[in-house]
DNA sequence: ATGAAGATTTGAACCGATTCAAAATCTATC
DNA sequence: GATAGATTTTGAATCGGTTCAAATCTTCAT
């Protein structure tokens, strides 16, 4: 019954059409006359013929109609890291928006990753750079096709990258508990180079911080310092980003004779394991510490309580970088835009 | 600088060699004297050919080696809902291994998904049919792909599918919480074919459920009448899988003079919009009243008090639709896979 | 030196469509 | 009825590779 195969030159013949025409009845629908057209869909009815094989239209076209996302991890990671998910369900409203189509890219091991964004079948690639996001550029920039970089940790300005002002952002995540009236802080910390974990010192932060997270933390500072408190009184711990590591900064932090009464997490994941930290030993939030991630992921909204956040413009940030691809039109310098301060139920005065 | 394009054709004829020959040299290096090999690999690098390209290779070739998942949603589905999410993560472990990318295919309106469905690049599909399964089959079949369907609700036997026994689920489910001592029962439904909302008479859900929900509710029942407790004194609430219906049901359930101490949700996600619905207006889980959901979500681990539900093996189901797909053996019939029951913290006896 | 077997390389066909200049056909105008 | 102009249709080139039978080159025993 399947006839092997039907293309579009057999689908030609058996209407008594040249190869060209039949390919029009498809593509340009207008330019053939409407009882041909017919004529020629009729017949491709009975041949069981669904129109172009994409492969073949693609080889001419040269566009895909679809956008990779790549990270330097196990694909799973999109569906289960919270900030990716976040930026994931912003790009994918966007492609919605536009008929764009989504392919997801990834690996473990660089080996593969080549492959993987060598062969992918796409009009250019978002780079999802949180982890090993110089590695990523590199081999994106071999396949020559439009990409942009989020989240990218390194200075070069000559790669299209969309960013969010991280300095302004932990500035006011640290003006605002300061002005609810604290004044003993610690902030947890991630992006070691070393993947420190423990208490550091100002001076090894700045050095072996991320430049992410360093500017998280210059913001910080700097906030602080403004109301008179010096980064010196302001215990630093670093994170993995997972809660072990967290759990282990609390305990430390807890067990001094100053406990913090405010917590400046450098992500919405770190903050949510902390309340849970917290909670878990008997402390309340808002009511004994008080609790500010950065970030804004839609999980730090539905904790209980709701935590108060550092938004990004995830929004802006997916309709930015999708258009970029697009449209090929991409930055030519480096886009920095705004966060928010969304206030939520995890600050409030400290116990007077 | 950028030679214009440079493509295998210029760098056979910039390194002296054939076509054939370079073609080799990436595809199928064995074949050539690694003098030769070499020296072609030299001259690419100087010209900037970074491999075939994928859109020449792939015409020839006939395979991606990418897989399509689809659902007759907006994209962002694959990332916010949660039982999208277990499988896809799942999936996405079994792509990883396998080293296969992953296409999201999806649109709100046929028009779209059907040229969606048409054009992807991929070498078969995954359909999630939790919604407008029919037209999604219908769809892809045109395709003339391998695919094969999950959560189908259909008796078409001609349909590759795998599934989970949803009246054993159920059963087990209700064994539980009456086998606690429970003896005041509701049932939270969703999938009724008219979207129905508010309470139904058994007739009436017999009647207008989709078919995994009415085997949910036929395996309630069933487990229920062994402990003589008949299905006309167990009301069903119709949902929307949406937190203000399921508040509504909730409101109209709470508001009778005999309340139920135990409720059985069709989804984890109507039971965790539940559990807040009842912390909400003050009744403790389990204390007061105990809720059993039904999918196994990873939401529902970590829920406070953890859910207990009835887990489909995930894994399970993703690894033998990834297999089906890549190896073109689908299976013969459909498949019907076993659940398990996980209690967790959401179920205890009853108030004495 | 000769010839068979084995290792490399070549060349041309092919994958399945799109595209566009040129040819063929139709319409309108005078 | 002839002709310019518009509308359709054709045919061949092209996209960027892979593949495989045939041609060429090596090697080595005879």
């Amino acid at each position: 019954m399947t006839k092997g195969h039907v293309r579009l030159a057999d689908l030609a013949k058996a209407a008594g059409v040249s190869q060209g025409t039949a390919s029009n009845v498809f593509s340009r629908p207008e330019l053939v006359r409407e009882e041909v057209r017919e004529r020629v869909l009729e017949v491709a009815r009975e041949l069981g013929y669904n129109g172009p094989d994409m492969k073949g239209r693609l080889l001419r076209a040269g566009r895909v109609n679809a956008l990779g996302v790549a990270a330097i991890e196990p694909l799973a990671y999109f569906f289960e890291d919270p900030w990716a998910r976040a930026v994931m369900t912003n790009i994918a409203g966007v492609c919605d928006a536009t008929g764009t189509g989504i392919a997801l890219v990834s690996a473990q091991n660089q080996q593969k990753l080549a492959w993987n964004i060598n062969s992918a079948l796409v009009d250019g690639f978002i780079l999802l750079c949180v982890e090993g996001g110089e590695k990523l550029v590199e081999l994106t920039r071999r396949r020559q096709l439009p990409f942009i970089a989020l989240a990218f940790d390194d200075g070069d300005a000559s790669i299209p990258t969309i960013g969010i002002d991280n300095t302004a952002g932990a500035a006011a995540a640290a003006r605002h508990l300061v002005e609810l009236g604290h004044r003993q802080f610690a902030i947890l910390a991630i992006g070691h180079s070393d993947d420190h974990v423990g208490a550091v010192t100002p001076e090894q932060a700045i050095r072996s911080l991320k430049s992410t997270s360093r500017d998280r933390a210059l913001g910080y500072w700097q906030a602080l310092s403004e109301f008179g408190i010096e980064r010196e009184n302001v215990p630093v711990h670093g994170t993995r980003n997972d809660k072990s590591s967290v759990d282990a900064a609390l305990e430390t932090l807890f067990a001094t004779p100053e406990p913090p009464t405010a917590i400046l997490a450098m992500s919405d994941r770190i903050a949510l394991f902390a309340m849970q930290w917290l909670a878990e030993n008997g402390f309340a939030v808002p009511g004994d510490v008080s609790v500010v991630g950065f970030d804004g992921v839609p999980e730090a909204a539905t904790a209980q309580p709701g935590l108060t956040t550092i938004a990004q413009p995830l929004e802006e940030i997916a309709r930015r970088a999708v258009r970029a691809i697009l449209d090929d039109a991409l930055p030519c310098a480096q886009e920095t835009l705004g966060v928010t301060l969304v206030i939520r139920g995890s600050t409030a005065r400290p116990r007077s």
